[in-house]
DNA sequence: CAAATAGTGTCTATCAGACATTATATC
DNA sequence: GATATAATGTCTGATAGACACTATTTG
């Protein structure tokens, strides 16, 4: 009858439409900062401004799939050892001022990669440090005077907003840190990757000693390196866990 | 050109349009048991099954209003004082079998309310055990023979498992166990919300003392009920934090 | 009285954070 | 040698979990 609410008791056919797409939040740590993928808007709404890369899903395609191919398009390599989960969905009413678009956001953690290349496309992706974009999320770190200050388009500073703080909270309870290092890291390249994502400053020792303790984070892998300098470092490679324990909580 | 991916590069017009549902998870704690709103289909596909209620977003409103309206007319209670919030999207392609459906899920939590009345609706909304309809999240529990063991139409198990694992992990940093209680509580009342939604037994007494010791939790009302029997206990309600510090952690 | 629930205290193992110390590389 | 990073050790205070004990109600 026509008050019912559930949706198969009509005709999907019968409802309005929404274009669906998702957004990617994009994270990797460069020299020492949170970086954000973001694209320049070449069109209107928002010609010149900053944003979230994006696209449409298509038809018969899933979200996580069309946000993997999203994925692979904007950083021009097709088949990547990132990190890729669902973030959240944003849904206002006039958050893009053509038409009611849906979009469902996602987050990706990535290493350190070469500069992406824009499938030979018009717009030019580029690592942003989160930092100058957002910069109350980074309370204690100098003013950007580089490339940004500029805010995002549509609600996109919001989602990346999130994306961070999905970001800082999964780095406690499970060994995502690690999908921001090469395969085989150091405890020390490790810790610089929290010390990025969270924006505070680490004891070495301590940090050591817990992330060493916490069975099944960090398998040695025999060899070392002195990549940065200093006295060479032990290699280890990720474990099998998925769920710290105990876990590296942040500081208080 | 062709190959750009920003959703605004694009009319949104000549992309494929889609339905947007949003569905509930609405859990309450009744009779000591985690139990979540369902409803049973009355037409194809699934007739018969029990679903999640939930409904067709409108043209002109955005997610969290639909939600916060499908709730209302699900529970017949025009304004609730429940948690309400986003948690996954689900968009596989064969998700609904008649058309390309992007359902948008939202967690509502509640106290243990008189028995909902569909707002004059064909449906007919009822609380059943979590645990009846997914043993696998309540292992040490007795085999339900009650009205259910039914699984869920559509991807909706799925999402109610989410939504329970959403619910379980909130309770750890937020005082949202408050959600299932009437304004007005005792330390026992809040216990036993804890073990029924992590599905455990906990030790009465070191409850005791680590609730009554995170500062902020809970605020002495300074009246006193034996609504259990034995000892009356304290009443409190509500503090104003948001995180709980310390967190009250799941047992291992 | 017994039984049930509420509330406090005590003990121990573990963990987080502060910080000393040693080891091994480069400049 | 100076400096930088790596790695281990030590100490203290906070916390979790196990459990003894007391308090106050109902049956």
């Amino acid at each position: 009858m026509a008050t019912s609410q559930s949706p198969t008791d009509y005709d999907a056919r019968d409802w309005p439409p929404f274009a669906v797409t998702v957004d990617l939040v994009v994270l990797t740590v460069r020299d020492g900062a949170l970086s954000a993928l973001v694209i320049r808007r070449g069109e209107d709404p928002y010609a010149g401004c900053l944003a979230l890369p994006g696209g449409f899903v298509r038809e018969a395609e899933s979200l996580d799939r069309a946000a993997a191919r999203e994925l692979a398009e904007e950083t021009g390599l097709a088949e990547l050892p990132v990190h890729l989960e669902q973030l959240a969905t944003y849904g206002a009413v006039d958050r893009d001022p053509r038409m009611r678009v849906i979009s469902v956001a996602y987050l990706a953690l990535a290493p350190d990669l070469p500069t992406p290349r824009a499938g030979g496309d018009a717009v030019a992706a580029a690592w942003t440090p989160v930092a100058s974009i957002l910069p109350d999320l980074f309370p204690g770190s100098p003013p950007h005077s580089g490339a940004a200050g500029a805010s995002l388009a549509f609600d996109h500073a919001r989602i990346l907003a999130d994306g961070v703080e999905r970001a800082r909270a999964k780095l406690e309870y499970s060994p995502l840190a690690a999908a921001f290092c090469p395969p085989q890291f150091t405890v020390g390249e490790l810790r610089r990757v929290y010390e990025a994502v969270w924006g505070v400053a680490l004891d070495p020792r301590n940090f050591h000693r817990k992330v060493t303790g916490t069975l099944g984070f960090l398998v040695p892998v025999g060899d070392t390196t002195a990549r940065q300098g200093g006295r060479p470092a032990q290699l280890f490679r990720l474990g099998d866990v998925t769920l710290l324990n105990p876990p590296m909580l942040r500081p208080v």
